[in-house]
DNA sequence: AAAGAAATATGACATTTATCATATTAAAGG
DNA sequence: CCTTTAATATGATAAATGTCATATTTCTTT
């Protein structure tokens, strides 16, 4: 079992708050997994009894519409606890997280987050601090899909998509998105997306190599994306 | 001074958790108010510096889009906390509120709330669970916003109106909005939104009485919504 | 390497939604 | 009470977006 005092991964979450014997406590309880690209880690409406923490790899949350179709609402990537907020509401999952690369995530037990929750001030409020910073991105994401089109949305995301996960030698994006997760993302049908990234491209916005996206002027897509 | 021991408001809200003693501390240090209908209580970007307690009335809380028109992200009513999400991140406020009808609020210092928070657990928890609720809310607003119609969410909206604020005695919903304010929540043209209340109304779903809107077949609107 | 499946791409068209113009109605102030 | 202003309503039209059909490309599996 591997001893999450030595675990990176914990620096970039509210688990930087524990202290050494927490840190004990936690590598006892907790059970390491990997889960493959495109598989289920929670799904909505599941009752979760834990989080996860994501130590590699990234992730999608999303959310089944009534018309049948997924909207993904989060990416997350290393660092990030998945299911506080069910934790914290004690309800059920309202999201599904499914795997988008080879993840490694741990699990840590209800019980054993609770615990520290009442006895570590520095991580509740670490943890709040986390759902609050959520809560304002939801917010601002709503008033995006509320009021902008999807030209705009498709320019902010690719944006948003280069800052938080960046790129490869080759300049293309780092996380791979079918065209069908990223429509996903944006809120719009897959054909719509693709048509746009193709304009994209023949504005000389993006380069499209294969399945994979470049950008290539980042400053007109900032003005598009408003 | 009014006391806050004998507010039935608080009942509703985190701040029912506080016993006599902090009750007692709060109502010194709480200033009621007054606000008018259409006046700001606070404004997107603003360093608040406390929370406001609504006692009465109902309020608009909006964020304004690159595009210039403002977007309802959430209504608040009597026994919420405004500003709660600001005062944890620490940093200005994320959204305007601003009164739809006239209100009572108090507000209530920074220093006083982080007090309780440290002091009261079953306070801190209190307010971390509504502010999950509003995650919640705002992941669930977020898809309908991505995947709805503007005729499946103005089904909805008329639907949430009606079983959040009631009726009055002539069957009109309570909260009065202008059409302006309804596709502001929708996230659509005033026009497109009028419209849509008159295809309602001919379809014998609602019924309009001069700005007052009214419920008559919430079965067909509950289907439409989806 | 070939075959089949899945993802991407594009055209044609229908539908939804926004925009602009202009009535009509309701509200507010003198 | 009248005048002015704002809100609501509706038509005409343009623009954005979705849907369905069908290529084309890429990936998987054998």
């Amino acid at each position: 079992m591997s001893k999450c005092e030595q675990c990176i991964v914990r620096e970039f979450s509210s688990l930087k708050a524990l202290n050494k014997e927490e840190l004990v406590k936690m590598a006892n309880c907790k059970t390491s997994k990997l889960v493959k690209k495109g598989e289920l880690i929670f799904g909505e409406g599941e009752v979760v009894n834990g989080v996860f923490c994501v130590k590699d790899g990234v992730c999608k949350m999303t959310k089944l519409s009534a018309n049948g179709k997924d909207q993904i609402v989060k990416l997350a990537k290393k660092g990030e606890l998945l299911g506080q907020r069910s934790l914290i509401s004690d309800e059920p999952a309202n999201l599904s997280a499914v795997a988008l690369e080879d993840m490694q995530v741990c699990f840590i037990p209800k019980n054993e987050i609770i615990g520290f929750f009442n006895e570590n001030s520095k991580f509740s409020m670490n943890v709040m601090k986390t759902i609050c910073g959520d809560l304002k991105d939801a917010d601002d994401l709503m008033v995006n899909m509320a009021q902008k089109t999807v030209k705009e949305r498709l320019a902010y995301t690719l944006l948003y998509l280069d800052e938080t996960f960046g790129i490869n030698n080759d300049k293309t994006l780092k996380i791979q998105l079918t065209r069908e997760e990223l429509s996903s993302i944006i809120g719009t049908a897959t054909e719509s997306c693709i048509r746009l990234l193709s304009e994209f491209n023949k504005l000389g916005l993006i380069e499209l190599i294969g399945k994979k996206i470049s950008i290539l002027d980042r400053n007109a897509l900032k003005k598009m994306a408003d």
